[in-house]
DNA sequence: TCTGGGGTCCTAGGACCC
DNA sequence: TCTGGGGTCCTAGGACCC
């Protein structure tokens, strides 16, 4: 049986977590750059604060009720994230990290033990343990497991914890169940669904699924069999190796000069470079793009992108930070406000299996052992060394992310820790 | 007069997920 | 003034192979 483990309201119970004064207090979690509302308490859901609104259209609502906002802090949540994993993996027999706020369990049957009393285990120890509020829905297929888990949040009679292990409870959700709701339903799916009377997870679970098929992908035949208990999606237990790696920023203001362009491309190009080595591969092409902000449509847009196939697979900063600079040449325009800018890299390959340029040089090896010499230095002592490319000046630095209401890294910096005295 | 049958690889675009 | 940042998979169509 699978058991979904979802947090509740995930960075905003992360913001709790060293904040046992805000425990009922509504909280908001901001993008990157604060730009938009991304994660709310349930105080804040209940003053419908909706998801996703700019900051700036939010204020009115967010001193109404006296709404905390916080920033973003990814090393905060990520830490937190790891620290619920760990105790979940103790108490399954496998386990597919699937986000960074939730996890497939498989759990089998157990003497007196039934899996209402195991996913209540499960929420006690997480919420104990690490100060984390979960849900846990539980089912013979991924699918409906992650039904099961969005009962447990919908239904507060539920306690947390839904077993739709029997097929007949499996039905009664379903009737109930809008078909958008269901994983792998998006919004186009559930209008066209709609359109042809499928309403409820009910209607689609009895559809026909051949016709379906041929209609539409093999995605959604999948779906419809998990629905039914028969299990399609498997588990996984290694995350497979990354196909792309995208890195891209809006910023804090505008910018219209190539060179402070220049400088984000380069840091972007920085952060790719380091995820690219961490991920033990080569790219073997890179793209970047830049562009305005889509949401000003009385003024004029650009959106330009280019690519750039390498002479030959690399992992070193310099070359793709070079790469990079000409690509960024050959799509500027002047004369715009662009609001965005991003790196790709793509075609990524095992260095052992590549076959390499017939004139592999002793530079490329140089570089190999520079790039895990700053590797190595960076992860002591955290993010020390970079490029001077990079490095923010006083005339240049717009492109900078605005994050003016951050909490502390109270667990990956020694400075932050919390203090009681 | 009549012109087969079976593949792979790549890319772009769309849909989905968190 | 101000609107996030990642990813994956599938399909169709074109180019190419024998």
């Amino acid at each position: 049986m699978y058991a979904m483990v979802d947090c509740n309201n995930f960075y905003a119970s992360c913001e709790r977590v060293f904040r046992p004064d805000l425990a009922t207090t509504p909280i908001a979690v901001l993008s990157n750059n604060d730009g938009c509302v991304i994660a709310r308490s349930a105080e804040c859901k209940q003053i419908n604060l909706p998801m996703g609104m700019p900051t700036f259209k939010a204020q009115s609502l967010i001193r109404q009720h006296s709404v905390k906002v916080f920033s973003s802090n990814y090393a905060l949540y990520a830490d937190i994230s790891s620290r619920v994993m760990s105790v979940l993996e103790e108490m399954a027999f496998d386990i597919e990290v699937y986000s960074i706020d939730e996890a497939f369990l498989v759990i089998s049957e157990q003497a007196n033990q039934s899996f209402e009393i195991q996913g209540q285990t499960i929420k006690k120890r997480v919420n104990q343990y690490c100060g984390m509020p979960v849900s846990v829905g539980i089912a013979p297929t991924k699918t409906l497991s992650k039904l099961a888990n969005y009962a447990a949040k919908k239904y507060t009679k539920a306690g947390g914890v839904v077993d739709l292990s029997n097929p007949e409870r499996q039905r009664n959700l379903m009737a109930l169940t809008p078909v958008g709701e269901i994983w792998g339903i998006g919004r186009n799916m559930k209008r066209s669904l709609n359109a042809l009377g499928v309403q409820t997870a009910l209607d689609l679970c009895d559809a026909p699924v051949k016709e379906l098929r041929k209609r539409y992908s093999v995605l959604l035949e999948k779906t419809i069999n998990e629905l039914r208990g028969i299990p399609c999606i498997d588990l996984e237990l290694e995350s497979p190796a990354k196909r792309e790696i995208v890195c891209s920023r809006s910023f804090g203001h505008k910018v219209d000069s190539v060179d402070e362009m220049a400088m984000a491309i380069s840091s972007h190009v920085e952060r790719a470079g380091k995820k690219l080595r961490k991920e033990q591969r080569l790219t073997s092409s890179i793209s970047i793009f830049i562009r305005t902000n889509r949401y000003a449509e009385q003024s004029q847009q650009s959106r330009p992108s280019a690519t750039m196939q390498l002479f030959s697979p690399t992992n070193d900063t310099s070359e793709l930070n070079q790469a990079a600079q000409r690509l960024l040449k050959r799509i500027w325009q002047q004369g715009f406000a662009y609001q965005r800018a991003g790196v790709m890299l793509h075609g990524l390959v095992d260095p052992q299996n590549l076959q390499y340029e017939l004139f592999h040089s002793e530079q490329a090896e140089r570089s190999q052992r520079l790039m895990g010499v700053m590797d190595q230095i960076n992860q002591r002592y955290q993010n020390t060394m970079c490029y001077a490319s990079t490095l923010p000046t006083k005339q240049h630095n717009g492109w900078l992310m605005r994050r003016e209401h951050l909490s502390p890294a109270y667990t990956t910096r020694w400075a932050d820790l919390l203090r009681v005295s």
